[in-house]
DNA sequence: ATGCATTCAATGCACAAGCATTTAATGCGC
DNA sequence: GCGCATTAAATGCTTGTGCATTGAATGCAT
């Protein structure tokens, strides 16, 4: 077994869905109840908030947020019954779909983030560097 | 750099979650393909198949694949149809149930096996060190 | 022994996610 | 212009998951 640099693949594996498990139900948990907000649409607001605009095409928030794009279009569905989104028809290609982020929703991604910011603090190992994507 | 509390956690969650999505998505790809089972089904065999006596508690299987304990007795449920696993009755305790691997089970999981590590080698970065859990 | 809180697993229910399909808009070739 | 393959997003459908509840077995106190 070439051991050279990895540990063990299985424990790294077993490592990283626990660590990732752990860390995504406290913050459900957390901005569940504190805010109303799921992991994913937290992300989502997360995205479109230091996006340039705060609008972003519905596929590249797929691929940031690691959904697929019916997961997200329904997600978007939530999120602008919410008042947190609208969508707005891109004018060049009327296929496209601009979500925008809306005033409530700038709002209340201000307000989960310290919860956020907090969460990740407290249950990632700091060894943890940043991993390639 | 380093301030204390480590590199960015934001950067840190988001190769995670990445990291994780694409790793999951590729085991479910090639297990389902090549051997019908789900990662979460073969995680729960691979907990067996290295147990004592192939056998496990149902709540120390959800601890150990990060499922709540309902997810865990549906997952088996669909496992025990399958034949891949059976439950017994403990006969200290009756409440609980003794999870075991069947033969077909062992087998199932012995045939699947080198595919998981082969993607966990190919998808999961070496940088990757044992997490905490 | 009787009652009561606790624990283990199963089940009802609601909901989010993925796959496959559909609808609509593009753009390319002719 | 007219088709035709391609792409974007929405929708039908099925399935897996969590929460809350239920049912059963246990253990402890009285």
């Amino acid at each position: 077994m070439d051991d050279g640099v990895g540990v063990d693949v299985v424990s790294s594996w077993r490592g990283l869905l626990a660590c990732h498990a752990t860390t995504w139900c406290a913050l459900e948990r957390e901005l569940g109840d504190k805010h109303g907000l799921g992991v994913s649409d937290f992300e989502v607001l997360d995205r479109l908030a230091e996006s340039e605009h705060g609008k972003a095409r519905v596929q590249e928030l797929a691929d940031a947020v690691s959904l697929s794009q019916s997961a997200l279009s329904r997600l978007i569905s939530r999120l602008e019954k919410a008042g947190l989104v609208s969508r707005d028809a891109c004018q060049h290609d009327r296929r496209g779909v601009f979500v925008r982020i809306t005033e409530a929703g700038a709002e209340r991604h201000e307000q989960a983030l310290p919860t956020h910011r907090a969460i990740l603090n407290d249950r990632l190992p700091q060894g943890l560097s940043a991993l390639p994507h």
